[in-house]
RNA sequence: GGCUCCGUAGCUUAAUGGAUAGAGCAUCUGACUACGGAUCAGAAGGUUAGAGGUUCGAGUCCUCUCGGAGUCACCA
């Protein structure tokens, strides 16, 4: 049993063996003792002054007093303005450390039986994935795999939409101006080469619109329906939407390949896949270089129309209701939010439709109990209606439901936009901390009898780590910033740090083999200095991080819990000798502290998608 | 305007309602003839946006104000 657990259960006896009171062992609050106080652990004793009816000192030393004579792990005690600081023996450390090190599954929960579905990436096929969508995978990828640690089965997905206007426009650019180029007789990446023909698509577009702008028509629309005051500039930014739909020849064009598209028009069918599979085959590489991957993938063009059965099924229950014209509506005044439309008067879909359709799939697919959506948080709104809607429906699955939202990344300009050319590309953002992984290094460690092949492998892995590190590291919630001028830190708080620490294990390691060390007089030593004491702490809080991180569907906490690991373990080395230790039992120790610290961390990491060089 | 989220050192950030708000970057000092310096130690940097309130105790909870973002589409 975790210490925590027992110092909690044994407070909540003393309790009742002293004051006469019940209280709950999961609300006793025990931190960790900070570095200025005797002790490795504290007890917060305010809670119990009132039961106890005594001053917070003198109740902490009568529970102190009483948790050491009860409980064995418990060598002693101090107290210091109502905080019960204990200090637990070295023979628990022992025997903790002894089972860790033993351990391969250390930190992790054995199967739990349940299912969790995690949606991440989801891109559009029209253009190549960016930073945004980086995040997005980082986030939904180490939550898939924190989540798998705590014991669930998890089933990976994306939803590609791979339909609608944006992939028309880039098929119809590519058929009116591509003269039949390809990705290979082009040389480009092929997501990019579609992506290219997107841009170019707007760009044409603008053309026309700024050509139009200058018609007779245009200007007596201007002076008829400008609000008073407004610019030419604003009027028309605003009506670009409208003008699109009503006036733009291209308009006009991509509409009617959509129309074709609904209607199965076999050559716009066959562009349509050819487009797309350009573009799946760059998002594939794209993806193995992130190292990521999905169990399944649900196409929009299959889905798009989904729900309708959902909402007969509404109607029915009276969830649902509708209007004069036919359109269907959820009304969820009463929860805060408005009346919503679920599908439109002529009977076509809207949004909300196709997901609420697509989750009733899933759950037939998969019988998950929960799901959980990775999508940013300008979505917030949605998923709550969206979430409230299944409730309402008593579908069985919709306490189970989690919008995992993420805030948007930005740049120092603000938010990346296509239009002015500051998107942050995927690929290029992958390319580039290589690059800088590999100007940095310089050390010894790599040059020393590796192969070509492994240098470059171990520069992938740090330069990877870096980038992983330093998104997952802030919490989902925020905003973040991201300046492309300056480059991803390989020193400090990042993930190079982390990984140099289990470079410097591992290199114990070797010569642990090398040499054939004995590391079983481990168990004698007993003179734990206070830089093991924190490495012990901080070993054995590891499965709690990953349960809370887990419950919070937060992998910041990891990545945080790492870093705080790797640290200890470089003061550690940096203060303590280990091959050249006092004593057999203290070198043994220590090297089965590395061991277990270095099993952590690459657990850890692991989680994040962060993978560990052997050397650096 | 309604709703939601955010505001912590110059910058990026951490902190179950608990002890002196903890790190990294940048700045300045120090520490290697090697268990690997992508490291370590130290200095300096904070009215946790502001004002009230609850509490033994508030960065954290409540109210108001200020600042920023998102959203409130028969778009996805």
């Amino acid at each position: 049993m975790n210490i925590v657990s027992t110092i909690q259960n044994a407070v909540a006896q003393a309790v009742a063996q002293l004051y006469n009171e019940t209280i709950e062992p999961a609300g006793v609050l025990v931190n960790n003792t900070p570095p200025d106080f005797t002790g490795d652990y504290s007890v917060v004793v305010f809670p119990f002054v009132k039961i106890a009816k005594k001053a917070p000192d003198a109740a902490a030393q009568e529970l102190g007093t009483y948790l050491t004579l009860h409980v064995p792990e418990i060598k002693d005690f101090n107290v210091v303005k109502g905080f019960l600081n204990l200090e637990i023996s070295p023979v628990y450390w022992q025997g903790f450390l002894a089972s860790a090190v033993a351990n391969p599954h250390y930190g992790r929960l054995p199967r739990n039986g349940k299912k969790v579905m995690v949606e991440y990436s989801s891109p559009n096929t029209n253009k190549p994935l960016h930073l945004g969508h980086i995040r997005n995978i980082l986030l939904g990828w180490s939550c898939a795999q924190i989540l798998e640690a705590v014991g669930y089965e998890v089933v990976k997905v994306q939803i590609v939409n791979d339909r609608g206007v944006a992939i028309c426009k880039s098929m119809l650019s590519w058929k009116k101006w591509g003269e039949g180029k390809t990705p290979e007789s082009t040389g480009i990446k092929s997501d990019h080469f579609v992506g290219d023909w997107y841009v170019l698509f707007e760009q044409k577009s603008r053309e026309e619109y700024e050509a139009w702008q200058q018609s007779e028509a245009a200007r007596s629309l201007f002076e008829n329906k400008k609000k008073p005051g407004q610019s030419e500039k604003d009027f028309f930014k605003e009506y670009k939407n409208k003008w699109f739909n009503d006036h733009s020849n291209l308009g006009a064009e991509v509409r009617e390949m959509l129309l074709k598209w609904e209607a199965h028009d076999p050559d716009t069918m066959a562009l349509w896949k050819k487009m797309n599979d350009w573009v799946y085959a760059g998002f594939d590489k794209t993806y193995g270089d992130l190292g990521v991957a999905f169990d399944k993938l649900y196409y929009e063009s299959d889905t798009y129309l989904l729900g309708k059965d959902i909402v007969e099924d509404g109607l029915t229950k009276g969830v649902f209701f509708k209007k004069e014209d036919g359109s269907v509506w959820v009304d969820l005044s009463d929860a805060g939010h408005d009346q919503k439309i679920i599908l439109r008067a002529d009977g076509t879909s809207v949004y909300i439709t196709q997901d609420l359709g697509t989750a009733r799939m899933r759950y037939h697919d998969f019988g998950a109990e929960r799901f959980v959506y990775v999508v940013a948080d300008e979505q917030n709104y949605h998923f709550q209606v969206l979430f409230e809607t299944l409730k309402r429906l008593g579908e069985p699955y919709a306490d189970g439901l989690h919008h995992l939202s993420y805030g948007l990344v930005e740049l120092p300009t603000g938010r990346m936009k296509t239009r002015e050319g500051t998107v942050v590309d995927a690929d290029d953002l992958i390319a580039e901390v290589m690059r800088i992984a590999a100007d940095q290094s310089g050390g010894r460690g790599e040059s020393e009898g590796v192969s070509e092949e492994n240098k470059q492998e171990n520069l992938r892995k740090v330069g990877l780590g870096a980038l992983k590190f330093f998104i997952i590291k802030v919490h989902p919630k925020k905003k973040m910033i991201f300046n492309p001028e300056e480059s991803v830190d390989l020193q400090g708080q990042t993930g190079p740090y982390i990984q140099y620490s289990y470079v410097r294990i591992n290199g114990l390691m070797q010569r642990i083999e090398r040499e054939g060390i004995d590391l079983t007089p481990a168990s004698k030593y007993t003179d734990i200095q206070s830089q093991e004491k924190d490495l012990l702490v901080a070993l054995h809080e590891y499965p709690l991080v990953v349960a809370k991180a887990a419950a919070e569907y937060d992998p910041s906490l990891v990545a945080n819990y790492c870093y705080d690991l790797a640290k200890k373990y470089h003061r550690f080395w940096h203060d303590l000798s280990v091959f050249n230790a006092d004593t057999p039992e203290a070198r043994a120790f220590r090297l089965t502290l590395s061991r277990a610290v270095g099993q952590v961390l690459q657990s850890a990491m692991r989680l994040l998608g962060i993978e560990m060089p052997e050397r650096m």
